[in-house]
DNA sequence: TATTGTTATACTCTATAACTATA
DNA sequence: TATAGTTATAGAGTATAACAATA
């Protein structure tokens, strides 16, 4: 048998960013049907709702930099949760260019709704990788995630 | 001090598929910058060209399920690295429904130049995760990866 | 009737720049 | 001059359905 290659070798479905790519995207779409179908809110609404819900009174600014996504988009899916009930907004005292942002008790009752699902759904997770598994996941992720802080990924 | 909280806690933070999401987009789009400024590929291209270079001859279809995306988004890439060169079909032999894919001579030039960023990008990786959590990670991604081809995370 | 692949369309996301209002 | 947030716009990615060619 001939072989007609003439670089290095590659194998796709052995490097790693590949698979970390297909395995979150596929757990993660998994997971945005919970919210989206029935709850209509996007993945950048629902993290919105998630930081309010565990520390009321953020700003936009705040939000925007945990979750490394754009202030455009936090913008608008402040927006989208104002006029569907789910958050209000009010000037900083001290500040003006800041808003305060508050869930509404509408806002705080969908997402005690949703952290049920969401618990059910990491431990389906769990349930499906083996306790030893899990918890090596979550170290390894647990390392990278100040990484993502420091900006060592970027550019 | 009051808690005001009215349902379970909940630390997106903490949540697996968050924090994977976080960790593989920032890698990915960290690895993406390589084959995207400069040599204009899109991710689908990137994989395609992959695929042809491991294994010539394979159709659209086969690469379309074994990276999970939609047989249109495979069907521009491959207009498009057809259009620059990159690969050339053929009818099938045996049933003309299908494509042969071939990687041209450039095509094949400009992805071995690729893996060799592949592999440098992975083992900078590997350096920064050390050798035993970069294990780890590519055991449970090992676990995981078969379950998406069994639909585990489907709907 | 089913399958491979293309085309068309609409919807979402993302990235950028220009703008406002505050400081 | 710098920062928080909004608006507008264009590009990419995704999903769907309709279609042509082949089996």
């Amino acid at each position: 048998m001939s072989n007609d290659r003439q670089g290095p070798a590659f194998d796709l479905g052995r490097f790693l960013p590949y698979m970390l790519n297909q395995v979150a995207e596929a757990v993660s779409k998994s997971f945005q049907v919970r919210y989206q179908r029935e709850f209509g809110l996007s993945r950048t609404q629902w993290r919105i709702l998630a930081h309010l819900y565990a520390q009321d009174g953020l700003t936009a600014k705040v939000i925007s930099t945990r979750i490394h996504e754009d202030k455009v988009s936090i913008s608008r899916g402040v927006a989208a949760l104002e006029s569907s009930g789910r958050l209000s907004r009010q000037p900083g005292p001290s500040d003006r260019r800041f808003e305060v942002l508050h869930l509404t008790p509408e806002g705080r009752e969908l997402f005690a709704q949703l952290t049920q699902r969401a618990h059910a759904f990491e431990a389906d997770l769990a349930r499906t990788l083996g306790a030893e598994s899990t918890n090596e996941l979550r170290k390894v992720l647990e390392k990278l995630l100040p990484l993502l802080d420091q900006g060592h990924f970027d550019s």
